[in-house]
DNA sequence: TTAAATATGTACGTTAGCGCACATACTATA
DNA sequence: TATAGTATGTGCGCTAACGTACATATTTAA
């Protein structure tokens, strides 16, 4: 009973928040987690740099982390999002250790990082962890994928909208810590053009939202507003590290959470 | 000299145009070699629907296949182009066995195909073939992502420039048959938009067409135009696959072509 | 040789999003 | 509680690209 409340008071951090490490055999899991390393992630971090050498794969598990390419002219655009549900150093065991991209926390938070050699000796193994790495990877290239597409065909407010839902889908609550020249930042559009969309969106009863911080009211309404490429993405997520028949391929226990 | 002028006249295909195959070590190639099938690839055939099963990996040498997603509305947008320098059907071995994208081949030519089922069955030996797949993987992962940061920043003329070269990359030629129309599509923008831009690069003299077919004049000028996406993608493409570190950790002999 | 189909050229109004220049409001710290 | 720093709001002209509507070439098939 005393150990329940001191759990709730000061609910302690897991490898299984992160649902790729939640969904690996237990005998995997228990050679690798000696090697886990719980590491804050503070806003702004550069968990590598374009061109950097990685030295750890990075499991969030309550941060959010922006994939995105800096060009030469000091603009930007995000390439995709990773939180608690994927992975950070896929390069590491795709062979090349490092990306024209680079990797910045969007959202602060905590995560566990893992040395990129004991990574390699995992994958290595040819086993379900390179399978699941894989597997995430196949997902992830769908969600750049249908980046481009968006970035190609979709307004802005639809563009917000998708990002929002996202977000919001790798947190416990639905407010999201966040201004709106970061946003504007992410999705490489100005700064001015998400204060206005955002103010349609406040009006309109969706989300609320004060200095830093934004409220998601009506997820619905959002769902509503944002284009088909949001729903794509996260049906090829489950799809692929949720599914049943996906998981037996990899483990005969579990599959990977993706609310 | 006869033989040799038979050759001239009608010179035969080899899996060796495809430069992932020309990078496997002989024993491996040997070893797939009976399974690869000779394919023609006309214009406009569909590789895979999204959502379809995928049944082989092809490996284009003369031909060039589009990556793209087609949107609800029925508007679509390239995600990336694959030719001799690469393979179709990454999702068999990624996981998965199918993607929401469609592959269409954009210039009609040959390729190698080879049965899911061979090619995980070799990929599971967790060899040089899985390492040239993954490193290939990774290459195609940084094409995605400037393909969504040059959406989303760059204009028409500079991504049809870019495009130019990154097809002209895959010819023997300067010379490519397509429609502006097609290009169009490719590009996920207006026809008129590619007329309009088209003519202003015949007047500067970088290229000059007629119905159907667009015959490179002057590529550095292309390069002056385009953006830095294009030497981007090159850059990784040929450090991941032809760098002799790279090369080193998967076969001892030669690396990918790449010009 | 003609007709039909396809490719390219041109024009014109519309619009989403940009760049810039500020005004205003909130928050932390002195 | 003043002040500096940061976040948000608003306006305005500008431009690239869009949608639409045709005109004019060029190729293929009848």
């Amino acid at each position: 009973m005393v150990a329940e409340t001191v759990k709730l008071v000061k609910p302690s951090h897991s490898p299984q928040q992160n649902h790729l490490l939640a969904a690996l055999p237990a005998e995997i899991f228990d050679r690798i987690s000696p090697d886990l390393e719980l590491v804050a992630m503070p806003l702004g971090e550069v968990l590598y740099e374009s061109g950097g050498i990685l030295h750890h794969v990075y499991f969030p598990i309550t941060s959010i982390v922006s994939l995105h390419y800096v060009m030469e002219n000091g603009a930007s655009a995000e390439i995709a999002g990773v939180g608690n549900e994927g992975v950070l150093g896929i390069s590491i065991f795709m062979g090349g250790n490092t990306t024209p991209s680079q990797a910045t926390v969007q959202t602060a938070g905590y995560g566990y990082r893992l040395k990129a050699r004991v990574m390699m000796e995992e994958f290595n193994r040819a086993g379900p962890m390179m399978r699941l790495m894989l597997r995430y990877t196949q997902a992830l290239i769908t969600h750049m994928s249908q980046t481009a597409v968006c970035n190609r065909h979709h307004s802005v407010e639809q563009q917000l909208c998708r990002w929002l839902l996202s977000t919001l889908d790798r947190l416990p609550s639905n407010e999201l810590t966040m201004t709106q020249e970061l946003i504007a930042g992410m999705l490489g559009v100005r700064r001015e053009g998400i204060t206005e969309i955002a103010g349609n969106l406040q009006r309109a009863g969706l989300i609320s939202y004060r200095r830093g911080h934004i409220t998601v009211l009506d997820r619905t309404g959002l769902e509503k507003r944002t284009c088909e490429c949001y729903n794509v993405v996260k049906k090829e997520f489950h799809r692929l590290l949720r599914n049943p028949e996906a998981v037996k391929s990899f483990t005969a226990k579990q599959g990977v959470g993706f609310r």
